[in-house]
RNA sequence: UCCCCAAUAGCUCAGUCGGUAGAGCGGGUGACUGUUAAUCACCAUGUCCCUGGUUCGAGUCCGGGUUGGGGAGCCA
């Protein structure tokens, strides 16, 4: 037994190792957040969690605890240390417990902590971000985040793809993929006017700049040095979207290859994305069931299937031969040269496919102007990746590398060559054919976690009229 | 931005025909030698989203607004 104040100098055990390798007898020093307490009248149960596992750790306390009334006083969300001496539990729901010797409180919390030991809802969690963090959910939503993270990073770099962080701060629209975030050091209440407009070259950068809405062009110039590179940043889109799949921030994963085409390509994003799948199945396997059984109950099923299928690959000519066909009626016309829609995307990979599939070549008009002209003279070398339930995940191009070709497509779009000047200096000198694809992180984690708002797959999202926390 | 739906206790919700508000959970107190989101007993808690109108009387009906949710568009 150990006096009051006095600690062992055993090292802290995050809960997930002393579950795991913790062995009877063997003394612990644990701490972390209180999600529930039990009182009886001599012993005392404390479920606690450090973030480290799902399971948590259940401290049994008796009344030969200095402290034990304190103890059996403890709220939800109180913050302790508890050392003592792992034992096998005598009871079920768990193998191991942890008999306290002393319990110190770090951080109390009183009775009007908003996370109860019960279930909310998740557009209640949503206004208390801060301690949403603290939950279940949450708890697995953002370990597997962070370890799918790790893995995109480790993928790329056994294929020996460097990782370049293009730039935040922008002055080019890129492909006009959205609207731009302004960013600028200019008084809002009396600008510099010139000619009745805001005078940008008395900006910071003296010309008018915003967050980036893609690292794709920038990711392009590095292809052509170092081959095979990827991004992976934030993204900023200043639309007024409103639904559960867009936020103004997010994350975006961007790889792009010299001397490829768009096969080399698909080939790319098929394995990457079935890489991420397994890693997912194999190293988040308990917070992966949690949500098999709490949020989506045929996630397993359907995450095994895509790691294990052969994507299928449809022309974009056929997917709409094979719409025209449907024995169903879709909301929106279908035919050659108007851009899939949602319900399109969905019966084409859930119905006709049964699983993934790469839509390729797609009419010019309803494309940026960067892909690459087909010799048809109609289609350019786009895909989409169609998964079910959610539809497209991942978009992707062979970039158009002829000078001539591009920059009379700049000219047809309304694009001003001029403005893109370093860019295509990338065409004059010692071009290659090259392609590139981008994912959403956060639909990747919707995807892999069942979870069906990107609101609750971001730490701190920001959407419209939403930038607390 | 457009369409639809909703807003009542800390949370999740019920509230009949317009007649001055309820349950479960959570919280507090007590009981209980081992619980598993413990159990049992008792107790407390309301800007019925805001605003204008109809009415003797509005949580309830009508108009306007705000916020949230679902769907669509934009896209990742």
């Amino acid at each position: 037994m150990l006096q009051e104040g006095e600690f062992p100098m055993t090292a802290r055990s995050k809960l997930k190792q002393a579950l795991s390798e913790g062995k009877p007898g063997s003394e612990c020093l644990v701490k972390g957040w209180v999600r529930s307490v039990r009182t009886g009248k001599g012993v005392c149960f404390i479920q606690l969690n450090d973030g480290s596992s799902l399971a948590g750790l259940q401290v049994v306390a008796e009344p030969d605890l200095v402290n034990f009334a304190e103890v059996c006083g403890l709220g939800t969300g109180a913050a302790i240390a508890v050392t003592g001496l792992l034992q096998e539990s005598p009871a079920a729901g768990q193998a191991l417990e942890l008999r306290a010797a002393q319990v110190e409180v770090v951080g109390g919390a009183d009775e009007s902590y908003p996370m109860q030991k019960k279930r909310h809802s998740f557009e209640f969690l949503r206004t208390i971000a801060h301690l949403r963090l603290r939950s279940n959910t949450f708890g697995a939503v953002f370990r597997v985040r962070s370890s799918l993270a790790q893995e995109v990073h480790r993928f790329f770099a056994e294929r020996g793809f460097l990782y370049v962080h293009t730039p935040i701060i922008t002055a080019n629209d890129c492909e006009g993929a959205g609207e731009l975030f302004r960013v600028t050091t200019l008084d809002l209440a009396k600008p510099p006017l010139l000619n009745g407009a805001v005078d940008f070259s008395q900006d910071f950068f003296s010309r008018a700049t915003g967050l980036t809405v893609s690292g794709q062009l920038e990711g392009e110039l590095f292809a052509q040095a170092f081959s095979d590179i990827y991004t992976f940043g934030p993204t900023f889109r200043a639309e007024n979207s409103n639904t559960a799949r867009h936020a103004a921030e997010f994350w975006m994963i961007e790889p792009e290859m010299a001397f490829a085409d768009l096969n080399d390509d698909a080939d790319l994003a098929e394995s990457f994305f079935k890489r991420l799948c397994s890693h997912a199945l194999n190293n988040c396997a308990e917070d992966i069931q949690f949500f098999n059984t709490q949020i989506d109950k045929g996630l397993i099923e359907r995450i095994e299937a895509v790691a294990s299928a052969s994507f299928a690959r449809m022309e974009y000519g056929e997917a709409i031969e094979r719409l025209k066909k449907a024995p169903v009626s879709f909301q929106f016309p279908v035919e050659w040269g108007l851009d899939l829609q949602s319900e399109h995307e969905r019966y084409l990979t859930e119905q006709v496919v049964g699983g993934p599939v790469f839509i390729l070549n797609y009419p010019k008009e309803i494309k940026a102007f960067y892909m690459r002209q087909n010799d048809d003279g109609k289609t350019v070398a786009a895909m989409d990746l169609l998964v079910p339930k959610v539809g497209e995940i991942i978009g992707g191009s062979q970039r158009e590398e002829r000078l001539d070709r591009l920059t009379a497509r700049m000219q047809e779009t309304g694009v001003d060559p001029e403005s893109l000047s370093w860019y295509l200096d990338s065409r004059r000198w010692g071009t290659t054919p090259h392609a590139g694809f981008g994912l959403g992180f956060e639909r990747l984690i919707m995807y892999l976690t069942g979870m069906e708002n990107i609101r609750d797959v971001i730490p701190f999202p920001r959407t419209p009229r939403h930038a607390e926390f």
